[in-house]
DNA sequence: CCTAAATCTTCCCGTTCGGGAATAATACTG
DNA sequence: CAGTATTATTCCCGAACGGGAAGATTTAGG
């Protein structure tokens, strides 16, 4: 099924970072939070705040949609 | 400029309650969280967690996804 | 209008998030 | 390999979230 979330954020904020030669440090002062929270939101901590969330993604030019559901019976 | 991704979460989760007769208490016990979270949600609190806003879209079918941020110089 | 339902607001309060620092573990590089 | 940079994990702790209930306020109907 598809990807949660948590986990797409995770694998693009961390493919942005590495993209632009960032470290977790410096993405997380670009953005204003702290390294800790770069380290778990890139490997898909489930339960964070969403305005900490943008906050990251606005680095890279991206933001938080209402998207489909994926389905729960899709394939591989 | 661009509404806000909370605005917009609020919006739509008003709209599609009302459009399936559900009151604020009804929702929430569909989605697993209280009725002040589903009040203040709808009301666009920017601070909220993923993982609850997850539970209120999922009953519409719906989630949260990586879209481009809204430009800053945008018309109404 | 008047009433009842719905929504908003406030309260108390347990849970947990996120910062910062320190340490451990991992990944690079020469 | 060794030595270093980067990342993950842990700790302490203040701040904020979210639940539930009670009370105000707004809205909807008769």
């Amino acid at each position: 099924m598809g990807k949660e979330i948590e986990e797409t954020i995770g694998t693009f904020v961390r493919d942005r970072r590495k993209a632009g030669q960032m470290t977790q440090r410096e993405l997380g002062e670009l953005a204003g939070v702290g390294t800790r929270f770069v380290s778990e939101l890139e490997r898909g901590k489930p339960s964070v705040r969403l305005s900490v969330v943008k906050k990251v993604l606005a680095v890279f030019g991206k933001s938080l949609g209402i998207v489909d559901a994926p389905r729960q019976d899709e394939q591989p």
